[in-house]
DNA sequence: CTTGAAAAAAAGTGCCC
DNA sequence: GGGCACTTTTTTTCAAG
């Protein structure tokens, strides 16, 4: 992991539908070379994957939310049974188990209120052992990447 | 935006280093067509943009940390400086404002606690115009994807 | 053992129906 | 939406430092 994979990963993650050519260009490689190097990055699992990232308001999801949960009983089992729960949800798209009086945080895309209310109506029921659940709507996003920094 | 643009959007989310004749065989298509398809969502902009996700323990950033901000003046102008100024560290993947009590929420890739440390001190220094901030630090993650649901 | 170059295979592109 | 010629890119192989 030298200065130049530091580059490449730099470069992939902004835009991985670079052409090998223009990428050996950039960090000044031969084309093969470079995608030696690429393989290599994709072999050791550092590059999970490559995917497509949606324009969210294009592709009918408009609304982010963000949800704070505390449960009634603390313990491993019962927060890893909440996670599981809240990850088979399609409109959950990350789910965390955290430190300090929150237990849980779940960030959400929505269409619209009503699968908001389907959805707390599912995750946050009695039988789920959810004690407190704060919503926060998103109303301006000043930063999203999936950038790592790295190097 | 009919069946098949949602598969094909559905696949390019989970995975867009499939070829286009991988891809029209997936959903029935001839190449050519589907290729036309995939331009089409491309210049209409519900692909935004194709990037490659790192793994971030192989990438050297295995912390990940959720601060919650509450600002002393909640004044739109506040909020807005608050959230370039969050928006201008590299630690910093997510920056929202939000609804409620809480006036911004941060998600953030660590390297250390140093990095935390360093960070914090500028942005909750007096002169930030934060009131209170909260600190999650990300025990386990249950899902991370980058993936809308669409159709 | 790593790098660059060239040939072969495969994919992407544009135009036709 | 499908088919076909044309271009570009990727991938393999091979030679050189």
């Amino acid at each position: 992991m030298d200065k130049i994979d530091s580059k490449l990963l730099r470069l992939l993650q902004q835009d991985a539908s670079r052409t090998n050519p223009e990428l050996a260009a950039e960090v000044g490689l031969s084309p093969s070379s470079c995608l030696r190097r690429i393989r290599r990055l994709h072999e050791a699992g550092v590059i999970d994957r490559i995917v497509a990232i949606l324009n969210p308001a294009k592709a009918g999801r408009t609304m982010k939310a963000i949800i704070t949960v505390e449960l009634e009983r603390h313990g491993e089992q019962y927060i890893r049974r909440f996670l599981d729960m809240a990850t088979r949800e399609p409109a959950v798209i990350q789910a965390y188990s955290v430190s300090g009086e929150t237990d849980a945080i779940l960030m959400l895309r929505l269409k619209d209120m009503d699968e908001l209310d389907a959805l707390t109506e599912r995750l946050f029921r009695e039988e789920t052992n959810v004690a407190r659940y704060y919503t926060a709507f998103v109303i301006r996003t000043g930063k999203e990447t999936t950038e790592i920094p790295v190097g």
